[in-house]
DNA sequence: GCCGCCGATGTAAACGATTACATCATTCCG
DNA sequence: CGGAATGATGTAATCGTTTACATCGGCGGC
C-alpha cells in the first residue's frame, strides 16, 4: 500500500507538504502543488482513512442504529440521513437488529472512534429506558424514541395526532365499528397510535371494545392474518385502522381473498404512507410522514451537534402526521 | 475521551496488558484479567476504532457502494449484506447515488483506509468500463454490473433467463401483443431484460415492434405513465412486461385508473418479485430473485477474499431468476 | 543448587497521517 | 544596507492502539 512517505519521497517533498496539498492548505506554492498532484495520482495514492482520523479526532462519519433494516419506512428514513450526510461530505456506518439492549450498548462501543455522532433508531420502550443511563461519548440523536426530555436531541412523529385524526375521520364516515390493528408490543410509535385511536372513539363517545384491538408487528403478513381473523370472527368491524401501511396493505390483500370488497364492505386505512400506498387498489388512506424528512432532520440535528457542541441547543423535535383520504376508506367512490 | 492508558494507570499494569486483556489474548493471568475489566467497564473504556485499524490493518468493516437508496429492491439488498456482516462481526458503509463515475471514484478513494473491501453496485454500463481500469486497492465485489471476467469477483442475475421465461409464459397463455416497459438506458440488467424479451418474442416467430418498447426508469410513477401512454395510443397491447415490479405496480394503477381491468383487458408482469408483489390487486406475477440471497452471496464472497486473499478464487456467480405465477397474468382467475 | 523454561508482564517501536514550530530565502521599507 | 515581515518548506511530536522483544520470577529436572 503506497503511503504519503512514497509520495513525498517520490516528488522530492517533505511529507508535511504532501499533507499540505492533500488538505488543501493554502501554504503551498502553485508548482509543488501540482508535482504532488501528479505524483499521488501516478502512485494511486489516497490518504488513509484511520490515520487521518486518529490525529485529527474526526471521522467524517455518522452512525446510525436501527432496529432492523425491513421495508420500505426504514429505506426511506436511511435516504434522507444518506442524502443529507453526503450533502455535508459525511458517510453512514449503519448496523441493525439491535432488538436487546445488550447488543446495542457493544454496538455503540464498537463505533467509538469510527463516528463523529450517531442517530439511533429505538421504538422499543425498555431499550429507550437503558439508553437513558448509558454514557454517551458523542452525540447523538434519538428517532422515535418517545423520549420527552429536552436535555436530549430526538425527533419524533406526530402519532397521536395522526392516528386520532385517522380515527376521527373514520367515525365522520359513519362508522362506529373501528378495530385496530396494533404494532408490536413496546414499540412506543404503536403504542401512541393506539393512544389516539383510543382518544378519538372516546370523544365520539364510542365504548372500546378490547376484542377490537388486534396485535401485529408492522409485517405485511402480520396484516394479512388479522384480516384472515376478522374474517373468521362473528362480528365483524366495518372499519381497520392499521397501525402501518404494510399492515393495511396486507389485510387489504387478506380481506380481498376472503371475498370481501373494499371499502364496500369494510374500509381499511394505514399510516406512514409509503411511496406505494397510493398504487393500491383501492389507493390507501393513510396518516402522511414525511419519511425521509425523519431522516434530513435527525441529520442536520446532529450535524449542528457535530459542529458546534456548545452553540447546540438540544430538544425534541415533532414531525406534523397528515391525513391523506384516497379511496380505502369509502370517502372516495371508485377513485 | 478515556484512552487505554487512563485504564492502564487505574489498574497498575501496562497498557500492553489492558490491550491484551481487551484483544482476547491469553497470555493474561486470571486475577488481573478481571482487575482490568472492571477498571475499563467502571471508567467506560472502549478501545478506539481508528487507532486500533491503522495498526492491525483490519476495520472490520466493509463498504458498499450503491448507484441510490430507493425502494424495495436496494432495501432488500441492504439487508442481506448487513445480516451477513454482521454474523462476521463486520459493520456497514454505505455511500449511494453516485451517478457519475467521477463521484463514484471520489467516494472509492476515500474509502481506503476505512474498510477491508467493497460490494460495489454499478448497473450503468460506461461506469462499469470505468471501473475496470481503475486500481483497486481491497477486495471488491461487484452486483449486477454485468461484468462477464473470471478475473473479477461479482454476482449477476439471470436476467436474461427471466425475462425469455415470463415473455414466454405470456406467449402460452396466448397473448400475441406484449409490449415491453424497459428500465433505464444504460442499465446493465433493464438490457438483458430487454434481450430476454425480444429473444422469446423471435422464438414464437412474433416480429418485434419498436413502437412496444417503451423506455422507464424503474419507478412506480414512470411505470404509471406507461400505462397512460398505451392508454392513449390506438393500438394497445394485451399484455406488459415491466422490467421491475415497482413500474409493474404503477402500471396497474394507471391501467385501473384508466378503467381497464387487469388481467382480463390487459395482463401486467414485472421482474424481481419484491415482497410486496404477492399482496397487489391483482397479486402480481413476476420473476423471482432471492434479492437479499444477492447481498449476502456477495458479502461471502467478499469475505472469502478478505479472510484469505491467495485462497480465494474469483469470479462471477449468477443467481437464477424464476417465473412465479400470479393472477396478474391471467393465469388464474381471480386471484 | 543450577539451569533452562515458561508464563506473566513491561518497554518501546511501529501504523500513517496532521500540525505546531523551526528554518530558510525573499522582499520590502526606512 | 539592515532587519522585519512574509511565504514555502522541513522536522518532529502526536493521536491510541498492537505486538515483537526483553525482562523477571518461579519451578522442575538433573
Amino acid at each position: 500500500m503506497i503511503t504519503i512517505k512514497d509520495v513525498a519521497r517520490e516528488a522530492g517533498v517533505s511529507v508535511a507538504t504532501v499533507s499540505r496539498v492533500f488538505t488543501g492548505s493554502e501554504l503551498v506554492s502553485e508548482r509543488t502543488r501540482a508535482r504532488v498532484r501528479d505524483v499521488g495520482a501516478r502512485l494511486g495514492y489516497a490518504p488513509h482513512g484511520a490515520a487521518r482520523s486518529l490525529i485529527t479526532n474526526r471521522t467524517n462519519t455518522i452512525g446510525v442504529l436501527l432496529p432492523d433494516l425491513y421495508g420500505e419506512f426504514f429505506s426511506e428514513v436511511i435516504r434522507g440521513i444518506d442524502q443529507t450526510a453526503r450533502a455535508d461530505g459525511y458517510h453512514l456506518l449503519v448496523s441493525s437488529a439491535h432488538e436487546e439492549p445488550a447488543a446495542m450498548e457493544a454496538a455503540l462501543r464498537s463505533m467509538r472512534g469510527r463516528v463523529d455522532g450517531m442517530i439511533i433508531m429505538s421504538p422499543d420502550a425498555a431499550l429507550r429506558e437503558r439508553l437513558g443511563t448509558l454514557p454517551l461519548r458523542f452525540p447523538a440523536v434519538l428517532l422515535n424514541s418517545g423520549i420527552d426530555d429536552s436535555g436530549v436531541d430526538a425527533i419524533t412523529i406526530a402519532n397521536f395526532d395522526g392516528a386520532y385524526a385517522m380515527v376521527r375521520h373514520l367515525i365522520e364516515l359513519g362508522h362506529r365499528r373501528i378495530a385496530m390493528l396494533g404494532g408490536s408490543a413496546g414499540n412506543f410509535d404503536a403504542a401512541e397510535r393506539l393512544r389516539g385511536y383510543r382518544a378519538a372513539l372516546a370523544g365520539a363517545g364510542i365504548a372500546p371494545d378490547p376484542a377490537w384491538e388486534l396485535e401485529g408487528d408492522f409485517s405485511e403478513a402480520a396484516g394479512f392474518a388479522a384480516a384472515e381473523r376478522l374474517l373468521a370472527s362473528a362480528s365483524r368491524p366495518s372499519a381497520l385502522f392499521a397501525a402501518n401501511d404494510s399492515m393495511a396493505i396486507g389485510a387489504l390483500s387478506g380481506f380481498r381473498q376472503g371475498g370481501l370488497r373494499v371499502p364496500e364492505d369494510i374500509a381499511v386505512t394505514g399510516f406512514d404512507d409509503i411511496p406505494i400506498a397510493r398504487y393500491m387498489d383501492p389507493p390507501l388512506t393513510s396518516v402522511h410522514v414525511d419519511i425521509s424528512a425523519l431522516g434530513e432532520r435527525a441529520t442536520r440535528r446532529l450535524l449542528g451537534a457535530i459542529g458546534d457542541p456548545d452553540a447546540h441547543l438540544r430538544g425534541v423535535e415533532e414531525l406534523p402526521a397528515t391525513l391523506v383520504v384516497r379511496a380505502s376508506c369509502g370517502a372516495r367512490r371508485g377513485r
